[in-house]
DNA sequence: TTGTAGGCGTTATCAG
DNA sequence: CTGATAACGCCTACAA
């Protein structure tokens, strides 16, 4: 039924050698002097100018063809100023960039979209650059537009930040309020999503509530946290401060808080953790002591990652439509390069709560 | 707790008009004009030439740090014909390239490892280009190398492959046996894989053991498939030609081949998939005609990719090492574009068989 | 130690 | 319709 036909590779390999200075590289110099015209007829040519006669623009094509002849990027980028390039910025600390599922979806998006525009993307590995910022980077590439897709990450934020909305290079951001003319906006609605999230839990008849927020930096934390006092005080249940722990969305860390909590004494019923990874922990922290989810203790999540749907017990959660946020902040960027209609930032999308198992009616008695 | 202090971005958009025209882009010109010397002294200045004159040097660099310069990498790749930029082609089908799990662990751990040799990744969004191959992109624009991150795609393969073999450009591929001495080649032990996960469940007793495959020109099949059938061999368990499937690595195919399968009324007891997308699949069909995993039928599945711990039953599988696939095929790469030392091609990576809950002794009384 | 000159491959602005 | 010619920003002999 399968067949070995991967073994045609295997011979494949016999002329290799004949141009190992590696490109031969055959430009509009050597199609020009091969069909007899000049340099600017070949480029106005192949760049589908009108005022060209038809028996030399096939010519011309033809020698093209022959020569397997194809534009040099940079040359042209050089003269063009336009690379047709997207950068891309991730955070740098591990688990919180490239190598997270949510941010893999996301540029996934991202990617989808503006290379339907035509454009590449080109993901900045920033490493051991010391001046260099988004910015400088940018600049330096010639990029014609920059996504930043960023975790909290410090203080380094306010200033580079700052000159990249003042540099007028084209770029979104999503959950960074980036606002400038050339700057676009993307983000989930994380207060009501945090919001329904704790009417659920409220619904359930939970009262005593616990929230696990990521960090004191970033907007999305902020808001998250915004709608979770909003709920309470909707339904006159009270802040409690005490109940408000950082998880810096990371799995250990609300681990660590959980049991801080628990250990305080008071009659938690429920979690509501910023991220669906610190939910796990929050889960895993919690069974670990002895407790049950959700028969003692409820746990909701936020975002929604693939592996939500799969932990067990499965995880309760506020979905962020992934797709939608980076296809809508390259569709955003796009309009920015391309100078097409006004920018309408920033975009708040809706999130939804998804119910599975990880939450449950309260059991314990007021 | 949390503070607002993302507030600070609101207002940083002040004077953002003044430079509209997008780059200023200060040059080594500007340098040489205002230091009062040649362009040439600037370079080799900034190049960090032995022989300028410490005077001048320092004088250069103050003024390249005051006007805020940065060499042009497009102008620089230009003339160098390095462009410190390594280009990564994904499958073009869904869920089988950039939005696959799989590979987004492994181009994350590229991306690690060529951004600290200096390279920046360019993901190449090929759509809309018709005589456009890996080749003529990768050529166009001047990447270092490329890396090649492709499933099973058809019959354009060969002509793509063996064009880019005979390139000259430094690549490697994973799962894909490329040739040459500019090419690399990284795999995971997929043979040994498959023996491993058939040796698994003949000691729990399972002697029908059924197998989905993926498609018939990888190799990764291929060798995946001789693994399944060496085990059997090896135990003298005969083969069954009509207990191998194809599900080309798609879920739904599994499941469609699943329920084939058992209407065959054959004793299966045991299905070893070739993916573990695939093997949820086969869970889902089988647990809809009311079979249970693993009381009734034991499932293996392979890559271990982040959900499978998760799913219920927790897949049993065969891990792919796929941070060292990704890091491996990196460093081939940075050796071959910067010559240093052989290439020890093709690396085949150890697998690891990872028992969790899908599956159990054989129930079933031969 | 420094400046001049030529070129990387394209595009763009002119005359002819 | 076509061909010089000058950029683009940078590098690198070679000459001074």
């Amino acid at each position: 039924m399968l067949r070995a036909s991967h073994i045609i590779y295997e011979n494949a390999t016999k002329n290799v050698s004949e141009n190992k200075g590696g490109c031969p590289m055959v430009s509009i110099k050597d199609i020009a002097s091969k069909a007899g015209v000049s340099i600017s007829t070949v480029s106005r040519t192949l760049n589908h100018y009108a005022d060209v006669n038809p028996r030399t623009r096939d010519k011309i094509f033809k020698i093209a063809k022959e020569l397997n002849y194809f534009p040099n990027a940079v040359a042209r980028s050089l003269v063009q100023k336009k690379t047709h390039t997207i950068g891309v910025f991730f955070g740098n600390k591990t688990n919180s960039g490239f190598d997270h599922p949510f941010f893999q979806d996301v540029i996934s998006a991202v990617r989808e979209v503006v290379g339907n525009a035509g454009y590449d993307l080109l993901v900045f590995t920033n490493k051991n650059k010391e001046r260099a910022t988004y910015t400088t980077l940018s600049k330096e590439r010639s990029v014609d537009g920059i996504v930043l897709l960023l975790t909290g990450e410090g203080k380094k934020w306010d200033h580079q930040l700052t000159e990249l909305q003042e540099s007028g290079i084209p770029c979104t951001a999503i959950d960074v309020p980036l606002v400038g003319e050339k700057c676009g906006f993307v983000e989930s609605d994380n207060f009501s999503g945090a919001k329904q999230a704790i009417e659920h839990l409220i619904s359930l008849g939970h009262t005593t509530i616990a929230f696990i927020g990521g960090d004191e930096i970033s907007k999305t934390s902020f808001d998250r946290l915004r709608g979770y006092q909003q709920a309470l005080m909707d339904h006159k249940l009270g802040l409690d401060p005490t109940l408000v722990r950082l998880g810096y969305f990371i799995k250990e860390k609300a681990m660590e808080e959980t049991r801080n909590l628990i250990e305080t004494g008071k009659q938690i019923t429920a979690f509501f953790a910023a991220s669906d990874e610190m939910a796990m922990g929050v889960i895993e922290a919690l069974t670990a002591i002895g407790l049950r989810v959700p028969e003692d203790v409820s746990v909701v999540g936020f975002d929604d990652i693939r592996e939500a749907a799969y932990f067990r017990p499965a995880l309760t959660t506020i979905r962020q439509n992934k797709y939608k946020l980076g296809s809508t902040a390259a569709e955003v960027l796009l309009k920015i390069i391309e100078n097409t209609g006004p920018s309408s930032c920033p975009v708040v999308l809706p999130c939804e709560l998804i119910v599975r198992e990880s939450t449950a009616a309260c059991s314990r008695r007021e």
